[in-house]
DNA sequence: TTGTGTTTTATTGCCTCC
DNA sequence: GGAGGCAATAAAACACAA
């Protein structure tokens, strides 16, 4: 029995493309075999036993350019071999194929195919991971949406509130009749809430919020989102940086400060990272 | 049985690294 | 320049529905 060939065909014997029928362009068109369709009807299982693949006659029958595929024990062994280490050294290829009794190159190409194949699966997990974060990203987005049309309806409510309760003031002699300022009616829901808040609370009439445009929120040592009223908002608004601010820009969501990460959030995340950890293969 | 889709084995050409 | 890796691709082998 051949040592190399004894299992299937010799691949060395394939390398050149002196077996296969040329496509009369001189171009490859793949390993055609020299068999017509006759020699289909000794076609091998896929699932042969090794007794069946150690059977001189079953292959003597055979023509040696067939392609075949490998035994599941052999597959076996690549696939443990793999896990270990998905690169193959010189030394490591001789050894297996003298192991699985096929040729270096076979065993070379084995890997190559299993590293292709895996790419493909990890891609697909990337995108698994990417969208589920997204989703998630997404409904944070609509519930922070419909958070803000709640309190800028309570902001309307309250401005009509103060305005009827001026009125009833102007009437009243001895009382201030301060017209309400027009910036309150236009400036932000929370900047509105907190000027509003100031006014009532404080009668100071001053306010230390004067930047219109971001969530400035000058740290007053409260929350502006009371846990018992608001809870669904998670930490205290002091803890709001505008990004000029934060000088720990560690890359992270602006909103990874402001809603508490859930646990799933958390564990997609450590797979992800585990998972381009796996992406950048040791050399 | 047959047509069709999927998986596996293998080749080719290009690229990078030493 | 040779060795090895990867992407693209071909074709055999296989699975499965009609």
């Amino acid at each position: 029995m051949m040592e190399s060939g004894r299992l299937f065909f010799d691949p060395s014997a394939c390398h050149g493309k002196l077996l296969f029928l040329g496509s009369g362009d001189g171009v490859y068109r793949g390993a055609r075999p020299m068999i017509g369709m006759e020699e289909t009807s000794k076609r091998r299982p896929f699932f042969s036993s090794a007794e069946d693949l150690y059977d001189e006659e079953y292959y003597d029958e055979q023509l040696p350019e067939k392609k075949r595929r490998l035994t599941p024990d052999q597959v076996h062994l690549l696939e443990k071999s793999f896990e270990e280490e998905n690169k193959l050294e010189p030394e490591r290829k001789t050894q297996l194929a003298k192991k699985l009794g096929l040729q270096p190159r076979q065993v070379a190409v084995w890997f190559q195919n299993r590293r292709a194949r895996w790419k493909t699966k990890q891609l697909e997990r990337d995108y698994d991971l990417l969208k589920s974060s997204y989703d998630s990203l997404a409904s944070n987005h609509d519930s922070v949406v419909k958070e803000n049309e709640k309190l800028k309806s309570e902001v309307a409510s309250l401005t009509e509130k103060l305005q009827a309760k001026q009125v009833v003031t102007e009437q009243t002699p001895g009382q201030r009749a301060d017209p309400l300022p027009v910036e309150i009616i236009n400036v932000s829901p929370l900047q509105h809430r907190v000027k509003a808040e100031d006014r009532l609370s404080t009668g100071s009439g001053g306010s230390e919020v004067e930047d219109e445009d971001g969530p400035q929120l000058v740290d007053s040592g409260d929350s502006y989102f009371p846990s018992d009223e608001y809870p669904g908002c998670v930490g205290p608004v002091d803890g709001v940086q505008s990004e000029e601010d934060d000088g720990s820009d560690d890359g992270r969501s602006y909103f990874s400060d402001v809603f508490a990460v859930t646990g799933q959030q958390q564990q997609q995340q450590q797979q992800h990272e585990e998972a381009l950890d796996w992406w950048v293969w040791p050399n």
